[in-house]
DNA sequence: GATATATACTTGACATATCAAGTAACTAAC
DNA sequence: GTTAGTTACTTGATATGTCAAGTATATATC
């Protein structure tokens, strides 16, 4: 006999899609605020900042037009320019003009935004391994393009 | 032959931790807003908003300890009394106090919560359906554990 | 039954991101 | 060479969340 188990009417349907974007929404929740904690105390950057800095890092010429940016990040032109704005003033990244295109603006690593980044994954790198380290090392890879595709499903469709 | 290729300075070490941890940001950040879109076009609600309708719903006697709700949605304590407010002050929620313990708010799902949550899984589910749709069912219970897990790692060092 | 500590919240200041709307510059079409 | 449309970005208003610090209650411990 299969127990009935009491359910309230809208909670019935346990669906694995709504589940799984629960969990997603707390491991990031959970994920970041350790990130960010870790980076500001020894750094004075947020995971954001990191990213940021991080994916400059490995575009060629260490420079990235915002809306590339913005797509790597996930966010929108406007997030990048709000995020950017505190890095630029502090000299971490540096504003380049495209001499083709005047609506262009590039996000360019700075020295010492290549040194701080250093520092910086000195932290993050552990932290990242532990968070993944419940893992068999064979399946992350797997889990991990399975991220990716997810992320890339709806640029189309906002 | 082993071809070097040109990696900046730090970008060198392709960590799998990391880079899991930047496709997890960005997929969370595409798939939220995916569902706040949804969500605030026919029902005014945020996905937080729903998640919040969602675990009173699915707690016993449809109410939780705000503490717990916390827990849930992986935010603090701060964040619930934050996000609560305007869930109340529209009557989605209501407020309840502990005959015992005068500390203890519980947080309730009034019936016209159960009925927007109810209205809003069905806007909620098939987007949830459609990004995970991506993923092999077999894998999505791998991912769906991991992020679990993920979620659990740091609760207690905060 | 005072004293100390832990728990459950709330609040002020601030960070980060969205959307909608605007600006400026490029592209194509006639 | 206007006109129309697209692209790259910025800005104002607003939402959502953090942390640090505070309040109030409960729970030992002596």
């Amino acid at each position: 006999m299969t127990p009935t188990p009491t359910v309230n009417a809208s909670a019935a349907q346990a669906d694995a899609g709504l589940d799984f974007c629960l969990r997603l929404t707390r491991a990031y929740a959970t994920l970041t605020r350790r990130l960010d904690n870790a980076l500001s105390n020894l750094h004075g950057l947020s995971f954001g900042d990191f990213m940021i800095l991080y994916y400059l890092d490995r575009a060629p010429g260490n420079r990235l037009r915002r809306i590339d940016l913005a797509e790597r990040l996930g966010v929108t032109a406007s997030g990048v320019t709000r995020s950017l704005l505190p890095l630029e003033k502090v000299g971490l990244v540096a504003r380049q003009p495209d001499p083709r295109d005047a609506r262009i603006g590039y996000a360019s690593l700075t020295e010492a935004g290549q040194q701080l980044l250093k520092y910086a994954l000195v932290s993050v790198v552990p932290i990242a391994q532990e968070a993944v380290q419940v893992v068999p090392a064979d399946q992350i890879e797997a889990l991990s393009g399975l991220l990716g595709q997810l992320a890339g499903i709806n640029l189309s469709n906002n």
